[in-house]
DNA sequence: CCATTTTCGTCAGATCATCTGACCATTGTC
DNA sequence: GACAATGGTCAGATGATCTGACGAAAATGG
């Protein structure tokens, strides 16, 4: 662009930034790090796994994708040796999704790489402000996450 | 999920769910008001065209796309009547992408709509702590948006 | 207990966004 | 004027996503 030197950006634009870089980091020391097949979509379902498993509808929902699309998701995390499905033992419809041993490897670094960029943030801002910012943020979350 | 009720989310998460929140509110809206055929990835392309017109190549810059990409998605916006290609004066191979009237409409609705959540935002936290959320955000920008 | 409805997941097929690679036309440079 | 750089398009492939239909198991309700 060539003009509109000092507009001022919604609200939301501004907290875009932030995700997307994280994003991008997080990416590429996953991808430095040999985990170079995973991609953001699958990411975003194995995020959602928890620690005993979880079904695919819900991983589903809380993605916000349909259940196909997890499905499929799966099935390639799978095959990459991410996670496993297992029978749930309290319905017999359902499956567990949960995580296999180099799926853990990588929450482990994934966990790792965010505090590092969190840590930099916050030198970047000052402890006080980054202290503010998470406080609003978490207040914010409040009207604007409807899956909390 | 059925743990960790006390989690510590990191800070980029806490940031995704205003910006997840905001494009939501903007679709519905827009579609409600009869855009219905436009789609978020047109909408990141449409949302960078500057009031003179912008060549194609800095939209697929701005939007981390290439230029296919952002070639096909504008294709598709010219198709739907937002926007026109038009020969760059200055320059004999480009064409400066621009908005065409229903795409300021477009635009006017969007500005609109994104002033409205804003405010039912700051309306939740106050003034003191949505302005120390903006200044927060803006200073993290310095660090996590390698386009400003 | 059986019949009906709901829930969990998959299959099939389509569409859309995105990429890489190749290419052409124009511009700017030496 | 030759040649590299830039703006854009064409062609083809891949991946993420959707809608719709379906089978199997579970829950519900007489």
């Amino acid at each position: 662009m060539t003009e509109d030197p000092e507009e001022r950006q919604n609200l939301a634009l501004l907290c875009f930034y932030p995700a997307r870089a994280m994003e991008a980091r997080l990416y590429a020391a996953l991808a430095a790090a040999g985990f170079d097949d995973m991609t953001p979509a699958q990411g975003r379902i194995a995020a959602r796994i928890g620690p005993h498993g979880t079904r695919l509808t819900d991983l589903a929902e809380q993605a916000l994708v349909t259940k196909q699309t997890a499905g499929h998701l799966v099935d390639q995390l799978e095959r990459a040796g991410y996670v496993r499905r297992v029978p749930d033992p309290t319905d017999g419809r359902a499956r567990l999704v949960q995580m296999a041993e180099r799926g853990r490897e990588v929450v482990a670094l994934a966990r790792k790489i965010e505090h590092e960029v969190e840590a930099e943030w916050t030198a970047h801002l000052g402890d006080k402000t980054a202290a503010q910012l998470r406080a609003a943020l978490e207040r914010l979350r409040e009207v604007t996450d409807p899956y909390r």
